[in-house]
DNA sequence: TATTGTTATACTCTATAACTATA
DNA sequence: TATAGTTATAGAGTATAACAATA
């Protein structure tokens, strides 16, 4: 065992993971046709249904505040749509619109479409299997993942 | 040979790694001392010696004007001095000063702790390999990769 | 008092447009 | 005219602080 050793990789592996995360996540951007937290909202609306405020700023690890104001611009946008919660005022579902549907399939078409086709025409089989099991060990590395032996 | 099968799993995969970058960039950038971009270029500058503001904002990826602004904050924080190039004079050698490289050591140790350790305690050996193959993975997908059999 | 949510404000990051200086 | 660089401005994204309403 050899603790400094693996420390060393284990921080030359933050510092390229810091690099290339950073240059990903600019390309995103640069790519999509409608703010990346609005559409990464709307994607969770449509995957899991109505939710609440607070819900999604914890599960998309931003503050309520920050959630609040995406959520204004996708409701001022037509994209999603508020309702109280009946049995607790102070709570508030939001809910994807059919527009909200509509243009976050164009977001997949769109924004995603560079990725999917570097993925698609660059990678080996082999290498689209690292990439997909690296997403789910960058989820463990966020605190997110199933411990290691779950599904 | 099925491409419509393929180019579905690319287009999850790609959706897939949106979110998982987009979720580690905004936790490097909660976790970071100093302005990520910043750190970049300093930690360019500490690696392959002085540069100047187009060809940083080349291997960057942003524009020469998002670098000038970049360039121009670490000048004011004395992190990088600039000497005017004595036989073009158009150009600038952007050079980082002995606080820069200090500063840069500060980054690496406050700013990807986090990341280092989850990675050196939450992850196997075997997680590590699939990491590291990754970063080359989605270097290659971002288009700076070397093609496939180089080193 | 605690919880849910919002509004106001500020800072970081990057872009486009317009400009200066040198080749 | 073309190239290297800068400044001005705007918009996205997120944060903290302060506030309103409900439990």
């Amino acid at each position: 065992m050899s603790p400094d050793l693996s420390d060393a990789q284990a921080a030359e592996l933050a510092g390229e993971l810091r690099e290339v995360v950073a240059r990903l996540a600019r390309r995103f951007r640069s790519e999509a046709t409608l703010p990346i937290p609005q559409m990464a909202v709307l994607g969770r609306l449509e995957r899991e249904g109505p939710s609440t405020t607070s819900r999604l700023a914890a599960l998309e690890q931003v503050r309520p505040q920050s959630m609040a104001h995406t959520i204004g611009e996708l409701e001022a946008a037509g994209l999603v749509d508020r309702s109280p919660d009946p049995s607790d005022g102070r709570q508030v579902l939001i809910r994807a619109t059919a527009r909200g549907v509509d243009a976050l399939a164009d977001f997949r078409r769109v924004a995603e479409r560079w990725a999917s086709t570097a993925i698609a025409v660059e990678l080996t089989q082999a290498e689209r299997d690292v990439l997909r099991e690296a997403t789910r060990v960058m989820r463990r590395i966020l605190g997110e993942g199933p411990p290691r032996d779950s599904a």
